[in-house]
DNA sequence: CCGTAAGCACACAGAACGGTGTACATAACA
DNA sequence: TGTTATGTACACCGTTCTGTGTGCTTACGG
């Protein structure tokens, strides 16, 4: 699609080979998952010689643990960086964004490889113990009791929406948003205790926007 | 192990190929994944050719689905027919059992087989859509304010607990039960508040006894 | 004793997989 | 102009996968 200098026999050194390969990777392996994403299938749609691509990366397993490295921009930062929130609307925005994002492929890498020494798994650790991190910084800033035990809690009603979500294929955010508030009034002491009319649709009934297929 | 009858030639026919491969199933299946287990691997192990489990499946994806029906009776009836607890205690009681289950066999089949329409998927969602009202009913039973959305509140809690504790390689279990009573004493109005000295470890330093190797 | 159902052993087909080898083409730079 | 990255095209290797075909063996009921 984007008009890239290339030979007249269809050689396009737009100097993207490599991002192509993560691009094509980011879309197949949500899609479909990344046993079921063939390297064949993969460097076709990324436009991209099977020889370029074992030259880039060593293997698919590297492949697949750079692809999972790509999301934090959009997801994580894009949230904790709003300065225009206040922290408690941040921990909150955090149920938010999911419609986006349409499986969280942490979990789905984590599960399909199943192996927790792979390079991936272990990613998938580490980004998942930082967003809890995260999730506590803005916790203790929103004035928190117990900031890192908030911070958990909130991380764990992420992955309970994203994996509820995949299974049931209905969006289970809006419930977790729902805990969410339950849990952020009650440790946080000195915020208003609001009314708590924020009781919306929790009974999975939703149009269902996930997007797998 | 169970004496079954069988010929000199090693025959062992004691009404139990069907079983067998199902028992294998189970252990295979959940330790090393549905798509990393193959039928070769899967029939030595249950001590049957491979030719007898073809007659009993038309293939793997129907023995997929026939292994994740027979999960039930341990897990589901066993928290729910507890008559010896209290409706609100069964509810807690439910975050103790998946020392257990070590990954949750129903979100790691929708996850695996990536497929909404395979019937492994299909029974997966309609399992914990059954757990989420069978969770609804014990809440009405506890006289909760909104049965049906704390049912589906417990459930995604569950479900968050098993995700992260496979993401995460540590037991996520207590955070999720410390999030179950917080919601279950806010959900039921005639309920004793009760010291909310609830607070356990919550930030994921258990011991790992989740079982993958 | 014989028929039938159930099972076994084993080879094999056909496809998909990850990964490589080889020869050729182009772009950029010297 | 020539060299060196970089990439292509395509065949190919070995493995693994689901699934069959075939012939033989056993248990059991009449």
């Amino acid at each position: 699609m984007t008009e890239l200098e290339k030979g007249p026999t269809g050689r396009r050194r737009g100097r993207g080979a490599r991002e192509r390969i993560l691009s094509a990777s980011q879309q197949l392996f949500r899609e479909q998952g990344i046993n079921r994403t063939g390297m064949d299938q993969l460097c076709a749609a990324a436009q991209v010689s099977k020889r370029t691509a074992y030259q880039h990366f060593t293997g698919k397993d590297e492949l697949v643990a750079e692809y999972l490295r790509r999301f934090d921009p959009s997801v994580l930062s894009g949230v904790f960086d709003r300065t225009d929130l206040t922290p408690r609307e941040r921990l909150l925005a955090a149920f938010d964004i999911p419609p986006t994002t349409p499986l969280c492929p942490y979990i789905g890498a984590a599960v399909e490889l199943h192996d927790p020494q792979h390079p991936a798994s272990q990613y998938a650790r580490d980004y998942k113990k930082a967003v809890a991190a995260r999730l506590a910084d803005t916790a203790r800033e929103a004035g928190a009791a117990d900031p890192e035990q908030l911070g958990e809690q909130l991380a764990l009603l992420i992955d309970g929406a994203a994996a509820r979500t995949r299974v049931l294929n209905a969006d289970a955010f809006p419930t977790a948003a729902a805990i969410a508030a339950v849990l952020i009034d009650n440790a946080i002491p000195t915020s208003s205790p609001r009314q708590p009319s924020d009781d919306r649709g929790t009974t999975g009934s939703a149009p269902v926007p996930v997007g797998g297929q």
